[in-house]
DNA sequence: TTAAATTTTTAGTTTTAACTAAAATAAATA
DNA sequence: TATTTATTTTAGTTAAAACTAAAAATTTAA
């Protein structure tokens, strides 16, 4: 159906799309596609051919409607390849991304299908990220950040935003993981780094970690 | 590594291989890659550079010592994500060849180490063929085609030549499977056809049904 | 509101892996 | 052995997806 490639772009048009609710512009792309803005531009109006994004000269793109569901299927096989990974071959989260990278690209139907049944339909995957059912649709957290979160208050670590390995790990090794009760017992205005209880064990984080931790109050 | 036709071409070698111990002809390559003659030589001077085959020309082509470990190696992942397909995933042994086609290019040592691990190191895929392990050792098992059994003759059933959906659906409509035990009623000399005591049905087979059938005596 | 800086696009190349057509070599046959 | 036939290789193209360098459009700033 897609090329690697295609998938690709279109993966990440659709992860740039959620910030702004502009269109994505073209150095953004070349910029998440590690690559040049020229070939983003050759790649946009291929793309806009297939009518996969909607694409004027100078003004950023757009995916289409086709374009999102086309995203949605590759987050969805991405996310429950994760969930495979770390539940039946004991991965652990900061090891899943690349292989993930890989695997979303398998076509096969059958293939998703089963997976999801085999895995008892998860929701989520290792990171807290929602996991798109067969239609595309999928629940969206009431997640905030937690350097939004002041003294004295309190949730539960629903998600991260950085899922890079090195973060993972500097998470692991704090002994900080999902579901884990959090309370800011502290939050320095200078530079907005945070003592937080973890359950039963205290700690100093700074703004790097701050703001890469959902938090569902 | 190796990009994904240089792979397929290397399986693809493997698999004539086998066959005669001369090399493999440009042209049958190109009939098994579904391409032509030229496509071929092109792919097979890259390859010799490469040092996975051994090529003179116009004197066929042979894996080299790193050629046939990497041959090993697809065809290990190819085997195992079949056995997941099927054990896993409730496929059935004729829908499995497709998928697997895609997943044996995963890249990923951890990958095939813990599935097959999470597998239990199963020594045969749904098909009867063997599973080279780690290091690219497997069983090879004394077996023959049915075709060679003259009347009289009792063995089971341990693999199939031809891995084909429509093959292998014939053998699920007529209740013949891996495992089962077989005796040779009757052979008919003119065409090789044989009457077939299957566990405990009765059955006529063609030649097409016998020379891909392979029995252990 | 021009001029400078930035962003984006165009034009022309490169690489990979295919292709066609023609030439070269090897094998088969008269 | 000479000639015909079949196989294999070479030469030159094509398409996808990247690249560089330069031109065009847009945005920012003087």
């Amino acid at each position: 159906m897609f090329s690697l490639s295609e998938e690709n772009y279109i993966k990440a048009i659709f992860h740039l799309q959620k910030h702004p609710q502009s269109g994505v512009s073209t150095n953004a792309l070349a910029e998440e596609m590690q690559t040049k803005a020229s070939s983003v531009t050759d790649m946009i109006k291929k793309l806009s051919e297939k009518k996969l994004v909607i694409y004027k000269k100078y003004q950023g793109v757009y995916l289409s409607e086709t374009g999102r569901e086309t995203a949605l299927k590759i987050i969805r096989k991405h996310r429950l390849w994760e969930v495979f990974l770390v539940e039946k071959l004991d991965f652990s989260w900061d090891e899943v991304h690349e292989v993930a990278e890989e695997l979303e690209h398998i076509k096969s139907e059958k293939l998703i299908l089963e997976l999801d049944k085999f895995l008892n339909y998860p929701k989520r995957d290792p990171h807290g990220d929602p996991i798109p059912d067969a239609k595309g649709n999928f629940q969206v957290a009431n997640k905030i950040l937690l350097s939004d979160l002041s003294i004295g208050e309190k949730g539960t670590l629903v998600g991260v935003k950085d899922s890079s390995s090195e973060f993972l790990k500097y998470l692991d090794k704090n002994n900080i993981a999902l579901g884990k009760s959090i309370e800011i017992l502290d939050k320095e205005d200078f530079d907005g780094s945070m003592l937080l209880k973890i359950e039963d064990q205290t700690l100093r984080v700074s703004t790097m970690v701050t703001i890469n931790i959902y938090i569902k109050v």
